[in-house]
DNA sequence: CCGCTTCCATAACGATTGCAATGGAAACCA
DNA sequence: TGGTTTCCATTGCAATCGTTATGGAAGCGG
């Protein structure tokens, strides 16, 4: 099977490559945490050695800061499909926080808020931070079009959002720090999208 | 000064330097963060040598793990002056709230989170999650004291103390990841106040 | 078919890590 | 006051970390 693989062209072989090492990057945080997640653990789980990460990412920085763009853009595009003002509101809180929800409560995504702990942490007084220049900007745009008939000051609509995050954030945290966290935090999100829902119609 | 150092007490000189360490610990990772917390910083932090920190704690781990009891316990210290039902439950809510946001929200929890979560990530898979163990039975304990009015089925109940306590996580959470979190998250806060009263008086 | 570039494996390196072993000073107890 | 225990500094060590330098194989353009 796949013999063909002595047949490549190069960006095959760099797309393949890449996915590679960024899959064992979060299957290795994943399985054994940030702190175990070793640059040769990752090349044994990868199958390739440190020249090939070093040659597509530079150093291990680079690696985790591929991943962490890439988790971000394809938040992005899942948050896109999102329905228009045609749908009621509770409609719309309910498809936006399911969608939401599919990428904070994946696997994938408690590796890269390991990441994006981690990073945070390591980052110059001067920079953004990563949230901010990743990802405040699409979420905003797309919080604003999926309800912009709600009749909000621009405080309250941040301090929405900022809400809806901190409790996603939360959720996700918690299927880490309290560990068997397999169930569906059904009743959490339904108490978030209730929330949501009494605050975009103005019942106070 | 204090060159009474020369005539101290057994159980002074240990708990001098306990606490010593463990405040060096919360501070180092506070500053630099957890990757880099490593032994040699924390014991020039500390102005201890390491073969202090052995004597005391075995090992690395238990540094952690004692800050991690630590930090518990005073938690569940604070949480104990809650007032009883004596008051409203919008009082009730308002200062169970507040007295748990002093704690998610203090500066040393942002070092204890992220050892929660290397420690939690550490775990073997059959050891209980080190929330569970070292938290979550007192937590339950004060909350249905304080709220032992409330008429709500024993799963309501569950859900509401784990949205809680997700909402305070997430949002202490978003103070790391989003950087720039030095603001009060009030407005955050009532949002989780409001949720909590009206599902407190059975308002669907 | 052949130079050239891209891609990746191999094998060292220096720096740090956390830990074990030993020794001595201070405090306690009699 | 002398023996014992508690407390902590020192030193050395094995392991491992992330990185760099170098060489060769695979695809590409002419």
């Amino acid at each position: 099977m796949a013999t063909q693989s002595a047949r490549r062209t190069q960006a095959e072989r760099t797309a393949e490559t890449r996915a590679r090492i960024m899959d064992a990057v979060v299957e290795c945080i994943a399985d054994v945490g940030f702190g175990r997640a070793t640059a040769s653990e990752i090349t044994r789980r990868a199958g390739v050695t440190w020249g090939a990460v070093q040659h597509h990412f530079g150093d291990k920085d680079g690696i985790l800061r591929a991943v962490l763009e890439d988790s971000f853009e394809r938040f992005a595009e899942r948050l896109e499909g999102m329905p228009g003002t045609g749908a009621s509101v509770n409609e719309r809180v309910d498809a936006f926080i399911n969608c939401a929800w599919s990428h904070f409560g994946s696997a994938d995504y408690q590796s890269t808020f390991e990441i994006l702990l981690q990073v945070e942490r390591a980052r110059a007084p001067g920079d953004l931070p990563t949230w901010q220049s990743g990802m405040s900007k699409e979420w905003s745009r797309i919080w604003r079009a999926a309800f912009a008939d709600a009749r909000l000051s621009r405080r309250e609509s941040l301090a929405l959002q900022r809400y809806t995050v901190s409790v996603l954030t939360g959720i996700a945290s918690m299927r880490v720090i309290g560990g068997g966290g397999q169930r569906r935090p059904d009743a959490e999100l339904d108490l978030l999208k209730d929330a949501l829902s009494r605050s975009l119609q103005g019942q106070a």
